[in-house]
DNA sequence: CATCAATATTGAGGACTGTCAATATATTGC
DNA sequence: GCAATATATTGACAGTCCTCAATATTGATG
């Protein structure tokens, strides 16, 4: 709990980041640093199953279905994304730890060390 | 407390992110998207005074003076840094308001709405 | 097996970005 | 005002990234 809490709120500060820590944190940052695949983040977290096949993303986003699934790819290769075959489609769904893992060091890096993002990124 | 712990740890699900917040969000993280200028972030903030002249991180980042500079103005714009000039020297310091404004958005936009974001980050 | 639908990959063009050298600006002290 | 120091700006180059059209792959269906 008291663990809970102090993952949660206090300090905000990012510290002693070594030059791997910070390139792999910057990967992450960058992924999500482009509209259309924070798009596609929200609109597969805001379906009622939480999963989307990619014929549903396309439409909503404007963009060429090469587009889609190339952003899609790189989302999954983030760890920000899993998929499942269903016959024809393949649906995608948000992995939420990834994102806990990620914004947890905006916080406080010293209880979530930068290699546990990697660990779920990888 | 309720409330303390609502926005800490549950939803972690983007939702409802117009074009205009996608694009405001993702110019925030494309901002965190390079190493160096995560690390500036950590080396500001490991100051026990808080502030950090350029001086003090163009060694540590082995990285050009301008260079340096020009990442400095990067995150300056963005707001997640201010500046105070102290004679010859400019004294860079850490808003942890943007990083948490930033982060809230990893979790649940709906108690913490991106234009917050864009009001900081403006 | 052949066809069709959904998705993935390839290749190319254009825009953006990180970096540096060179230069400019600004502040201090003589 | 002039020299020295700290920082900012400019311009250029190389690399990366977003996007699309064209094509390939995969799975279902007849």
């Amino acid at each position: 709990m008291s663990n809970t809490l102090t993952a949660c709120c206090p300090p905000l500060i990012l510290q002693h980041l070594s030059p791997t820590d910070a390139a792999q944190l910057a990967a992450l940052f960058r992924v999500l640093g482009d509209p259309s695949r924070l798009q596609l983040l929200s609109l597969i977290a805001a379906q009622p199953s939480g999963a989307a096949c990619v014929c549903e993303l396309i439409e909503p986003l404007g963009l060429s279905q090469p587009t889609v699934s190339h952003h899609l790819k790189v989302l999954f290769d983030a760890g920000f994304l899993t998929k499942e075959r269903r016959g024809t489609w393949m649906y995608y769904r948000v992995v939420p730890q990834t994102l806990q893992a990620l914004y947890s060091t905006l916080q406080s890096p010293a209880t979530v060390p930068v290699s546990a993002v990697a660990k779920v990124a990888s």
